[in-house]
Parts: C-alpha cells; sequence; structure tokens
DNA sequence: GAGCACTGC
C-alpha cells in the first residue's frame, strides 16, 4: 500500500492555461429509463431575465444573417449554451421559418434530451400545450401534430426514418443538428443523406451544433464553394461562447501501475482533504465499478473506525444495474456525507448527477469495434479520447467550480487522439446500408460519408444482405423482401426472421423472440442477491436456448398481467419487459401492414418451427461443437464459446447452435444461442451451406458435416 | 468455470 500511496501523492496541475478549465452549460437534464427531471439553475429569474442570461441571446441577428445567407451554419458551443433551445424557437420561429406550414426540425443522438427540451419549453411558457406548436417524436412516442407543429425535436434516427416517406424532407425549412460531434451512427447518416438534398433543396437550411474541432471539418464537408474565393461560401461557423464554471485538471506525476487502485486512493484523499462535494469517477466496465465501491466501502469503514466525522455514500452507476439501484445516485444525501457515484461510460453523456464537484477519469474507456475480416464485433477496453476526456472533466463544473483528477500524465494526455473513431468506422454496416438502399441510395460504396467506413465492413454488410436475399446479385434492393426488410427497426437477420415466420407457422411467437432479443438485461442481479436470481431466472430456461427462455419470459409476464411486483420476485427488468411489449406492438402492426399470416405455433406445443424459423434468419451465425469443448464457426472455422449469460452456460453442450451475436471481450463468445439440427441450415440456406463432401467446394459455400 | 461500454429506429 505504502508503495502504491507514493505513486499517487503527487498531482500536477495542467498546464494548458485558460483551456485546462473545461465548461459546461448549467442547463441540465437528470434522467434514467423513463424519468426526467429538468434541472434549471435559474428558476427564480423571470423568463425574459432567463433568456437574456443565455449567451445565444446577443448573436441573435448575427445568427439570422448566417442563415439567411448560407445554406449550412456550423455552430460551435458548448452543449446546452442554449443553442438548441433558443435558436429555433426564439430566433427562427419569429424570423418567419415556420411560416407557409413550414417546420424547423431540431434532432438529438438521444430520446430524453428530445423530450426535456420539449417539456422544459412548455412548463415555462403558461398556455403553451405539449405537442401543438413545439412537439416531440421520439420511437413509440410522437407527441406532435402534423398541422400544427412548427418546432420539431426528435431523435436522429427518427428522422432518417421520416425520410422514407418524405426523401427530400419537405416540410421542414431548417434542420438542425445537435450534438453533431458526437459523431452518432445515424448523425452520420444524416449528414450523408442531408449534403444529398441540399443539391436538390437550395432552400433547405441546415445548422449543425457541435464541439469546436470538428467546426472545420463539417464546413469542408458541406462547403459547396468550388472557387477558392470565400465569397462563394455556402458554408460558416460561427462561435458561441459557453457560460461556464472553471474545472482545474491535475495530473499524476508518473504513469500509474493500477489505474483501479489509483482510483480508490483519489477518491480517498478527496475525502480527507476537500471540505465538501460530490465525487464522480470514470471506469470503464461493470467489474471495475463493482471493485471499485468495495474497496471505498472497505476504506471509509476505516476511517470512520479512526474518527473521520465526514462519512462517505458510495454507489455504483451503469447500465445493467435495476432501475432502483440506479436512482440512488440522484438521491440527496445530508450535509455531512459525501456521494461518491463510481460509473461506466453512462456518466458522460447519458445521465448528469448534481452536485458533482470532483471528476476522476481513469483515462479508459469500453468501447465497440468492428472487424470487418471477420465481420465479429468486440469489446476493448482502450485509452479515451481527448475529447472525451474534456467532456468527463466538465462533469465536474456544472453547479460551481470543480477539479478533475485525471489518473495519468500529462504527457499521455497529449498523446491521446484528439476525438473518438466515428460509430461509422467500428460497427456492423449491414443495416445501414439497407437503410440507405431503402433511401435510394444505388451506390452505397459512392455515399458521401463524414468518414467513409472500411470498404471491407461495406463488402461484408452487402454480403449478408445478398445471403438474406434483401439485395440480388447487383446489389439491388429486391421488391419486396428487401423493401420490406428495411422498413423494420432491425437488424436485416430479425427482419428477414419475422418475415419467414408466416410461413413457418408462429408469427406470434417470434414476434415476442424478435422484440425480447431487442431488450438488454432482461435478467437483472443485484450484486448482493446473486444466487437468489440466478435461482429465479433458471426457472424460465430450457434446453432449445435462450431464445425460447426469452419466451417463456414473455409469456410468463403476459400472463402474469405485466406486474412490476411478479418482475422484482423473479428478478426481472420491468421497464425492459415493458419495453418489449411497446416492440413488439410496433413489429406486429408492420407485418400486419405487408399482409402476412397471423400465425401461432401454441396450439402444435412443438418447438421446431419457432426453432427453424429463427434459422431462416440467422442461418449465417451457425456454428458446430468441437472436440475441445468449444464451438467453431461453419463459415469459418472460428473458435467460440459460450456466454457466461446464456442459459446454455454449464449445460450439456449441443452440437449444433445458431447465435444472435459475437462478441469478444476475454475471448470471442456467443450471445443469445440456440440448439438447432444441421439438416435445417442446409434446408433452410441452401444457397449458404451445403452437404460436406470430399470433392472440394467453391470458397463462398461452407460445409455442412 | 467464470462475464456483461452506451445509444437509437
Amino acid at each position: 500500500m505504502a508503495a502504491l500511496l507514493s505513486t499517487m501523492k503527487f498531482w500536477k496541475p495542467g498546464t494548458e492555461g485558460p483551456g485546462s478549465s473545461i465548461s459546461e452549460d448549467r442547463q441540465s437534464t437528470t434522467e434514467t429509463a423513463g424519468t426526467t427531471v429538468v434541472y434549471n439553475p435559474y428558476a427564480s429569474l423571470s423568463i425574459e431575465q432567463q433568456r437574456q442570461k443565455l449567451p445565444v441571446f446577443k448573436l441573435r441577428n448575427h445568427i439570422l444573417y448566417l442563415i439567411e445567407n448560407y445554406q449550412t451554419v456550423v455552430i460551435v458551443g458548448e452543449t446546452g449554451c442554449g443553442k438548441s433551445t433558443q435558436i429555433p424557437d426564439r430566433y427562427l420561429a419569429e424570423a418567419g421559418w415556420t411560416a407557409e406550414g413550414k417546420v424547423v426540425g431540431v434532432t438529438q443522438p438521444r430520446r430524453v434530451a428530445a423530450v426535456s427540451v420539449v417539456a422544459g419549453r412548455v412548463a415555462e411558457e403558461r398556455g403553451a400545450v405539449l405537442g401543438h406548436e413545439v412537439g416531440y417524436s421520439i420511437r413509440f412516442d410522437d407527441c406532435s401534430d402534423p398541422q400544427a407543429t412548427r418546432i420539431k425535436f426528435l431523435t436522429d434516427g427518427m428522422l432518417v426514418r421520416e425520410m422514407m416517406a418524405d426523401p427530400l424532407l419537405k416540410k421542414y425549412s431548417v434542420l438542425m443538428l445537435d450534438e453533431a460531434h458526437e459523431r452518432t451512427l445515424y448523425t452520420d447518416i444524416l449528414i450523408g443523406l442531408l449534403k444529398k438534398i441540399q443539391k436538390k433543396r437550395g432552400d433547405l437550411r441546415l445548422i449543425v451544433a457541435s464541439a469546436t474541432l470538428d467546426a472545420e471539418k463539417f464546413k469542408e464537408f458541406f462547403n459547396r464553394n468550388e472557387t477558392n474565393d470565400p465569397i462563394n461560401d455556402t458554408c460558416a461557423i460561427m462561435t458561441i461562447q459557453g457560460r461556464t464554471f472553471p474545472v482545474d485538471i491535475f495530473y499524476t506525476l508518473s504513469p500509474v501501475p493500477d489505474y483501479v487502485k489509483a482510483t480508490v486512493e483519489t477518491v480517498m484523499k478527496i475525502h480527507q482533504n476537500e471540505t465538501d462535494g460530490d465525487i464522480l469517477a470514470f471506469l470503464t466496465g461493470q467489474e471495475e465499478v463493482e471493485r471499485v465501491v468495495a474497496m471505498v466501502i472497505e476504506q471509509a469503514r476505516a476511517l470512520s473506525r479512526s474518527g473521520m466525522k465526514k462519512h462517505l455514500r458510495v454507489l455504483p452507476m451503469y447500465a445493467g444495474l435495476p432501475y432502483s439501484e440506479q436512482m440512488k445516485v440522484f438521491e440527496r444525501v445530508s450535509h455531512n456525507v459525501r456521494k461518491v457515484v463510481v460509473a461506466t461510460n453512462i456518466a458522460e453523456t447519458s445521465i448528469t448527477i448534481n452536485g458533482i464537484v470532483f471528476v476522476i477519469d481513469c483515462g479508459f474507456v469500453k468501447l465497440r469495434a468492428y472487424h470487418p475480416e471477420t465481420a465479429i464485433e468486440s469489446l476493448v477496453v482502450v485509452p479515451v479520447s481527448q475529447a472525451s476526456a474534456k467532456q468527463r472533466a466538465g462533469r465536474a463544473g456544472r453547479n460551481r467550480s470543480g477539479k478533475c483528477y485525471r489518473v495519468f500524465t500529462e504527457e499521455d494526455f497529449e498523446k491521446l487522439p484528439s476525438a473518438t473513431v466515428p460509430e461509422m468506422q467500428r460497427s456492423n454496416l449491414a443495416p445501414v446500408i439497407l437503410q440507405l438502399k431503402a433511401l435510394g441510395i444505388d451506390n452505397v460504396l459512392r455515399f458521401s460519408f463524414l468518414s467513409p467506413p472500411p470498404a471491407q465492413s461495406m463488402v461484408q454488410a452487402l454480403e449478408l444482405l445478398y445471403a438474406l436475399g434483401g439485395v440480388d446479385e447487383h446489389c439491388q434492393l429486391t421488391d419486396p423482401l428487401g423493401l420490406r426488410m428495411a422498413e423494420f427497426p432491425l437488424n436485416p437477420m430479425y427482419a428477414k426472421m419475422l418475415l419467414e415466420s408466416g410461413k413457418f407457422g408462429c408469427s406470434e411467437e417470434i414476434l415476442s423472440v424478435a422484440a425480447m432479443m431487442q431488450i438488454q438485461n432482461v435478467f437483472v442481479t443485484p450484486p448482493n442477491q446473486k444466487a437468489q436470481a440466478a435461482q429465479e431466472h433458471r426457472k424460465f430456461a430450457v434446453s432449445e436456448g435462450d431464445h425460447l427462455t426469452m419466451l417463456n419470459v414473455y409469456e410468463a409476464f403476459i400472463k402474469h398481467e405485466k406486474s412490476s411486483q411478479w418482475c422484482q420476485e423473479h428478478f426481472l427488468n420491468y421497464k425492459g419487459l415493458v419495453r418489449a411489449t411497446a416492440v413488439r406492438e410496433q413489429l406486429k402492426r408492420l407485418l400486419s401492414k405487408f399482409k402476412l399470416p397471423k400465425t401461432s405455433s401454441e396450439a402444435v406445443g412443438d418447438p421446431d418451427p419457432v426453432l427453424r424459423c429463427i434459422v431462416s434468419g440467422f442461418f449465417g451465425n451457425a456454428a458446430k461443437l468441437h472436440y475441445t469443448g468449444s464451438y467453431r464457426t461453419i463459415r469459418d472455422d472460428h473458435e467460440l464459446h459460450i456466454h457466461p449469460t446464456s442459459v446454455l452456460y454449464g449445460e450439456k453442450p449441443p452440437q449444433w447452435v445458431v447465435y444472435n451475436e459475437v462478441i469478444q471481450t476475454s475471448r470471442y463468445y456467443m450471445r443469445d444461442i440456440t440448439a438447432v439440427e444441421p439438416s435445417w441450415l442446409l434446408e433452410l440456406a441452401p444457397h449458404f451451406y451445403q452437404q460436406g463432401t470430399h470433392l472440394s467446394l467453391s470458397e463462398k459455400r461452407a460445409r455442412v458435416s
């Protein structure tokens, strides 16, 4: 301990000068899974006073001038400097951009942001009705009126959906993409599509709200000036100063051998040396979070025994945590208690906790990566980007000036990548390509991506879509199969499975399976009740695998009248299951729209139709048991293992399985697995598999033997 | 015998 402490004894303030202070807005929203708390620091001021405090207010004329004269305006400003509310609402609407039935649209990467902006706006304006003049539209919740709504907030994914019905987005006069610097998959899709639309719609104005770093990249992308004279620019950049609390940045003097231990020590050091203020620590995953929580609790006990008056309340925060546990991080604590929240990346953008004064940044993050050669996704721990580190630090300055302790050296910070690789470049592109094709982008390889994905990722996506029958040999979307697949808000394998379910006589069951597979963490396991939870979960498990197990859970949930009490008793994710019912409804509506037969295999009581139907979508993800005890993919003999969350984990392993996805962590793990018969693969995907023989086979075909 | 960043349609 002493040796470790010595590495942590010294902190070095950042040397960036004023830049080392990170600032953030003070209007914040706090939310988990459906509950929204709007925090307004200016609640005691009149509405007009509040508005004038926002920095955008002064820039009104400048903004309006730019929007009048440039097709695209990149607005640089800290999140929530007022731009997403003030610009559309007060400026654009007042200047006539919502006249003649036109709409100003504002997109957000996350659902809650879209809702809370509208809710906040309605709350402050007496007489305003939610969903009339100002509305929002997110999946499962359209709170807008096609006739009355003039300013519409939506998730970026929702706007992509709207384009399927209205490819030129004719009703919009201005579109504002908020948080564009996050570079989510859908924001990037929109960026490419909007550039295309702009060529046909000179009247459409685009506002891209971004952080400093990316402004020039956005400008280069959207600027259609082909001369050297800036007078012909079609894109302009403007900067809004944020109102900020300074955050002092500290680095370690030397590299730290173990950031988990170092984080614990930093928490204790802050607790002993600083009078008040809550602490937020960033780690990469659930396991690290739980470890830090346990270690801090232990050390805090020792401190209390030795007479420390101020106590610690240590709380974990990650997406897989039961909802009631998550809510604890928002509870207020009494003045002689200091709150310590130990969180994953969920606290970087998705949730905001008030009262945080100290941030500890371990310097790493767990990210999804995609290997285009093998079409395998993985979760890898990588160093954070500078942009991420700044965002984390900003979490300390929401209520007053704060401090951020980076558990790495300033030298190492300088070596970090400036921004995180956009999701587009580290994802399976099959859903993206399908969507683009449905929107009439024939040559996806020539689509103007702001950051083009690896060509191999696109090839993998096209091969999968071809195997599923969604595109033909010329890579053209098939009619009706490909067109219908694109309409489902699902990965194409699920869409195929659903569209085939009528044939197998089990569409009711497959609807439930598909809906359940969209929910994360159906089984919840509180850290202190692991054994009981596992015992309850076993009650739903069947030897066929995870899909039928999930079907059991869903049907039991319905049988027990969607009772939250029942969910709690069986350690099931209530909110998740409620969401599954909503997803199922949506999918069912789509099946009805295509006039596909509604069938059920329940009366037959035979699971085979459901299993065969799953194979019709997931035949590409098949694996065979190897004599070593692990599995090998049929396609390319890749070694796979059963994920410990699977009900088949620790059971007698089936000879043949199909799986929904592979995740690489310490090994390659299959998630959501079902036992199948090899004959089904041959029967349902003869174009993909053929019977193994001694003769050499074409490379494209894999053997089932 | 041993593991699950986070969104979104």
